[in-house]
This record gives structure tokens, C-alpha cells and sequence, in this order.
RNA sequence: GCGGUGGUAGCUCAGGAGGAUAGAGCAACGGUUUUCUAAACCGUCGGUCGCGAGUUCGAGUCUCGCCCACCGCGCCA
């Protein structure tokens, strides 16, 4: 039996060749086709019924007629039905499920199935994007967490990813920080935490110039030297910038976060002159107030709010920069979609900045890629204000992290106390650090959401923990039994899914690329979230009615196999997460 | 003021381009282990989907109005 990795794909073009069979006019009939509840099947067709209202007919007679023009494949593989007014429901049969089983049994088949999707695209995907010279703390989280998700889910279906650190290396606040870094710089305590020294330093930069004007000064002298290509302040610009990636990779690190660029603010500096006179040239911008504006007329906000891309002092802002960025990512990766995973209060700029660039674009012949801003919620503390320490700072993601791996270490201890100390710390490192990306991801990112140690790490419900554990029964059952995962020779004796436990597991199995299609649509992880937490709660209830090592020889190799399939699947869905898994825990 | 996002069970949240009896988890209550990890599993209880109209075979989902919360709004990013 041919089995399809994108099945809805499949049926929905199967269900089109029958449609017009049946009569149907080509652009009439969508399928809509998707998963449906279990109770009636595994995938349900709603599109009759609208078709059927646009042709004037009856919608179960013509839902009738369509589906017994259904071909002889998509017979044998389900069993399908008209239910109510229309809908039509394919159930899954066991010799299907055997089938993609027996089809998906490495990573590759996977990756191969879904590749499908983007193939020949190339998509820049813009996340993490901190500011040097400060240290990385919550509100960096997020775009860092789902920036890489959405990278691999990207990259997983098919695209050439190019994953950008756009980092804030350029601004106005270098002006202060090299004033006070050339008069009171603290030599040890830079060796000790360059990131700690820096804030330090800023902040007693910032302070000086505020209470006195001739700091002040001295300060904007500073940034004209540093702007002017000084070699002194350049010097100590570099230096603070390597300190600050030094510092940002060890999150990385412990995030799986690696880019392939790292092109900040700073390396736009010479690309600017294109954008003011790119935009003044193709009459997309005007003067206002001595600034280089952008007003949108047709626009019910920005006829009368613009993008202001040259300060009246001549210098630029991020909006140029972000201008000539797209340029710069258009003509030299060629890309076709560029993302930003940018928190949602900034969605004005974007709005702005896209509508500007299409102008920009467009006057001057260029193809303007797809651009999007993917936006997620803040997050918030136990009180819904945004996540503070006890004395109103911001909580270091460094700190964070520790926390989280610290109280992961406290409950490995508790559950596992026979495990060497060493592996329980590492252990808690991937328990504490995936229950933090997970609470991230597992909820859709565009609204806020409530940080809460107890319902991350209680290891109940839709966490990390959860899910590490199902793979870690699952391992745990194939290495007591002294056994290959998998084992193609033993599979080979296993027949079709046959208790309701195997099925439902077997029928959950089959979703993994609806989940990713769906997830990568949407740009959304939390759809892959759900399915993997639902696919371990079909396994765990799986686990707990059918026993796997039987005496049965058939049955013990299916029930193998379905475990072997799960293990995959999982593991495959956490690595797209940016997530590791355990052999133990 | 203008604009954006949100309001679903006591709490935290899902709900795909309008589809079938609105779903999970936590909490509460009850049950399951001489058997592969009980960090688990099974069951019960729990809803005027903010309010009011409208669109239609059908609305948590779309339209309009209102209420509430949060966020953004010229030279920061």
C-alpha cells in the first residue's frame, strides 16, 4: 500500500478528482480537509457542503456522489462515510496504519516526507536580536525560543534557512558607555563578567551625564569620535561587542540556538546612503521637521504618523537600518521570506516598515520578499505585570535558566535518588532548560502568558517533563529488554495495530505532518506542542493497558514497533522544538 | 483620542479557511501497582464561549455596537 506523508494532501486531491467526476466545477469545490475528532474518524472533509450550497444541490446526495467516485486507493486505505448534512470522514484502516509504520522508520523518512513543503525557497528568519553590552534577561526569551522552533520547522519542511542575530550593536548609548569604560573601567571585574562591568558602566555613565551637562557632552563627543571611525573608540566598541557574544553563546548554547550569521546594526552603517536616497529618489519619502520621512496616505494611522528614516540630525535610526537590512538580505542570500520574531509591541514599526519597503520596492523594480513579523505576548509574573525580580530589575536569563535547572536537580533527586549526582545534573539541565522552551512554546505566542515555576516544572499536564518521561519509558523498555531501536528484522513479524490502545497510538502517529504543516503554516509551534503531548498521552495510555514484552511473538514485535514509531516521532518533535531528550530520567 | 491584541470551566490554556454533543491540564472527589519507570493510568464533577444585535442550513469562530483588560502612537529599539 502506498503510503503518503502528507496524507490530507492526498485525500484532498483524491476528493478533486471525484468532485469533478461527480460534476462538480473545478473552482468550486475546496475539500477541507483536516483531522477530526476520533469519534468520527481520523480525517473529515467539510468542503461538500459549501460546494454543494455554490452548485445549487442537495449536499448529501452530491457528498454521496463524490465519495463513491472515490478511487480504489482511497478504498482500501479508509473507510470512509457521509455523516449529518455532508460531512465526509475517512477512518484510518489497520493495514494503512501497518503501512505507515512500516514507511516511517528512520528520521530521514520523515524529513524526506516533509521537505516537500518549502523546497528551492530560502527564508531569513531575524530572532533573539539582543542589545550588546547588556545582558540577556526574560524579555529576550521568547523571540530566542520560538525564533529557533520555527527555524527548524522551516528548514525541517524543505527550506534553505538563513538564521540572523540582528543585534542592537549600534546606538547612541555607546556614547556614555565609552565615556565612563575610558575613565572607570574596572580591569578584574571585566575578566570576572564583561556583561556585569558594562551595565555597570553604563549606568554610571548614564548617571554622570544626566546630573552634569559637561559629561554630557563629553559623552556626544564620544559617539561623533565612535561614528567617525575613531580608532581608540572603535577599539573599545569591538572589544565590548566580542565580550557580548561571548556572553550571549553560552545561552545559546544551553538554548541549542546556533545562527548562521550574526549581522548587527553596526554592519548596515555603510548601507544607509542607498536607503535615504533610494527612498527620497523614488519620491516614497519627504521632508519633515528637518527629518527624512515616510507618510502613508492611504493609511488610516501612518498618513498622519510617519517612519521617520533620518533624524533631523542627520543620522540614522533602526528603521533605515532595518531598510537597508531587507536590501541587504534580498540581494545577498536572496530571500524569498524574511521573519521577525520581534515582540508584539513593536508591530507598528513593522506594519510601517513593510509598507515602505513595498513602495521602496516597487518604484525602484525590485521583488519584494514575503515579510513577516512574528509576533509573540509578554511574559508576565504571578501579579500579570511583566516578569520582575523582587527589587524590579530584570530577571538575567542566565539566572533564569539556572533556576530552572536547579529546581529540575531538586526533583530528580527526589524521584531518581539511586542516579550518580552527575547524571542527575545533567539530567535537570535538560528537564529544567526544555520545561522553560516548552512553557514558551506550548502556547500560542501571540497572547501573554503567566510564568509559573509549579506548572513548568510540576511535570502534570501539557509540560516538557511529561513528554521527556514517555521517551524515557519507552527507552526504558527497549534497553531492560537488551534490544535494537528498531529492529527491522524483528518488525518484520508484526501485524496491523489491534487493541484500541495500539490504534489510537497508531492513529495519532499518523498526524505528525499535519501537526508540522499546521505549526509551520501558522508559524506556530504550539500546534506541534499539543499534537506530541496528545501523541504521549495515547502512548501512555497505551502503556499502561498493553504490555510489550509478551510471550506472543507477533504481537510483542507490533507493539515494538508501535513504541519505536513513538520514540521517533517524539524525538523528532522535540529536536523541531529545539528541545533534548533523555535516556533516562 | 486613534489603533492593535485579548475576554472560553474555580485557575492556566487549546479550539485550523464558519461545521457534528465546545476540549485539555491543574484543583476537587473516587479507583488502579507481585507485571516493561506510579514523574503514570482510568473514572466522576465542572460552561449564559464578556454583553447585545445581525449574516445562514449551521457562529466560540464572520459583521456592527457596547463593556472590561493590556499594549502602541516623530526623530529609542
Amino acid at each position: 500500500m502506498r503510503v503518503a506523508f502528507d496524507m490530507i494532501g492526498e485525500l484532498e486531491a483524491a476528493l478533486r478528482g471525484a468532485a469533478a467526476a461527480a460534476g462538480v466545477a473545478d473552482g468550486d469545490f475546496m475539500p477541507g480537509v483536516r483531522t477530526s475528532d476520533p469519534r468520527h474518524g481520523d480525517f473529515q472533509a467539510n468542503g461538500v457542503l459549501a460546494a454543494a450550497k455554490k452548485a445549487g444541490r442537495p449536499p448529501r446526495p452530491l457528498a454521496e456522489a463524490i465519495v463513491a467516485r472515490l478511487g480504489p486507493d482511497v478504498r482500501e486505505a479508509f473507510d470512509v462515510s457521509v455523516a449529518g448534512p455532508g460531512f465526509v470522514n475517512f477512518a484510518a484502516r489497520p493495514a494503512l496504519l501497518l503501512a505507515w509504520l512500516r514507511a516511517h522508520t528512520s528520521p530521514d523518512d520523515l524529513a524526506r516526507g516533509a521537505a516537500a513543503a518549502h523546497a528551492g525557497e530560502t527564508w531569513v528568519v531575524d530572532y533573539s536580536s539582543p542589545n550588546s553590552a547588556k545582558q540577556m534577561h526574560v524579555g529576550h526569551l521568547r523571540s530566542a525560543v520560538i525564533g529557533e522552533a520555527i527555524s527548524r520547522l522551516v528548514s525541517f519542511t524543505g527550506a534553505r534557512v538563513v538564521r540572523d542575530n540582528h543585534v542592537g550593536d549600534w546606538g547612541t548609548q555607546y556614547g556614555k558607555l565609552i565615556w565612563a569604560y575610558k575613565r572607570h573601567l574596572d580591569g578584574p571585574a571585566l575578566g570576572r563578567d564583561p556583561l556585569e562591568e558594562f551595565e555597570r558602566l553604563y549606568k554610571l555613565g548614564n548617571a554622570a551625564a544626566e546630573s552634569d551637562p559637561a559629561v554630557m557632552e563629553e559623552a556626544r563627543a564620544e559617539l561623533v569620535r565612535l561614528q567617525a571611525g575613531d580608532a581608540a573608540n572603535t577599539e573599545i566598541w569591538r572589544r565590548i561587542n566580542e565580550a557580548s557574544l561571548a556572553s550571549f553563546q553560552g545561552i545559546y548554547e544551553r538554548l541549542g540556538i546556533r545562527f548562521d550569521v550574526t549581522l548587527g546594526e553596526s554592519f548596515y552603517n555603510d548601507k544607509v546612503e542607498a536607503v535615504y536616497s533610494g527612498l527620497s529618489g523614488s519620491g516614497v519619502s519627504s521632508e519633515s521637521q528637518g527629518a527624512q520621512v515616510v507618510f502613508h496616505p492611504e493609511h488610516p494611522r501612518f498618513k498622519t504618523q510617519p517612519l521617520i528614516v533620518r533624524k533631523s540630525d542627520g543620522a540614522a535610526n533602526y528603521a533605515t537600518t532595518d531598510l537597508a537590512t531587507i536590501l541587504y538580505r534580498c540581494e545577498h542570500f536572496r530571500a524569498g521570506v524574511i521573519l521577525y520574531v520581534v515582540d508584539k509591541r513593536q508591530s507598528d514599526h513593522f506594519e510601517q516598515l513593510f509598507l515602505t519597503a513595498r513602495k521602496w520596492f516597487e518604484r525602484t523594480g525590485r521583488a519584494l520578499p514575503r515579510l513577516e513579523h512574528v509576533d509573540f505576548g509578554t511574559v508576565l509574573g504571578e501579579n500579570g505585570k511583566p516578569l520582575r525580580t523582587r527589587t524590579g530589575d530584570n530577571v538575567r536569563l542566565r539566572d533564569l535558566l539556572d533556576e530552572a535547572a536547579e529546581r529540575a536537580f531538586d526533583l530528580v533527586t527526589k524521584k531518581s535518588p539511586e542516579f550518580p549526582e552527575d547524571e542527575r545534573r545533567a539530567i535537570a539541565e535538560v528537564v529544567g532548560v526544555g520545561s522553560v522552551q516548552y512553557a514558551d512554546l506550548s502556547q500560542n505566542r501571540s497572547s501573554d502568558y503567566v510564568f509559573s515555576w509549579e506548572k513548568m516544572i510540576s511535570l502534570e499536564g501539557n509540560t516538557a517533563a511529561y513528554l521527556l518521561y514517555a521517551l524515557a519509558r519507552i527507552r526504558s523498555i527497549f534497553r531492560k529488554g537488551g534490544l535494537e531501536c528498531p529492529d527491522p528484522a524483528a518488525e518484520a513479524a508484526a501485524d496491523a495495530p489491534a487493541t484500541p490502545g495500539e490504534a489510537a497510538l497508531a492513529r495519532k502517529l499518523l498526524k505528525f505532518a499535519d501537526s508540522v504543516r499546521l505549526a509551520t503554516e501558522t508559524l506556530s509551534p504550539h500546534f506541534l506542542c499539543l499534537y506530541l503531548y496528545e501523541l504521549a498521552g495515547e502512548f501512555s495510555t497505551f502503556y499502561g493497558a498493553d504490555k510489550v514484552i509478551v510471550d506472543d511473538p507477533v504481537v510483542r514485535a507490533r507493539r515494538l514497533m508501535l513504541c519505536s514509531r513513538t520514540l521517533l516521532v517524539m524525538e523528532t518533535g522535540l529536536g523541531l522544538l529545539g528541545l533534548r531528550t533523555l535516556g533516562r530520567m
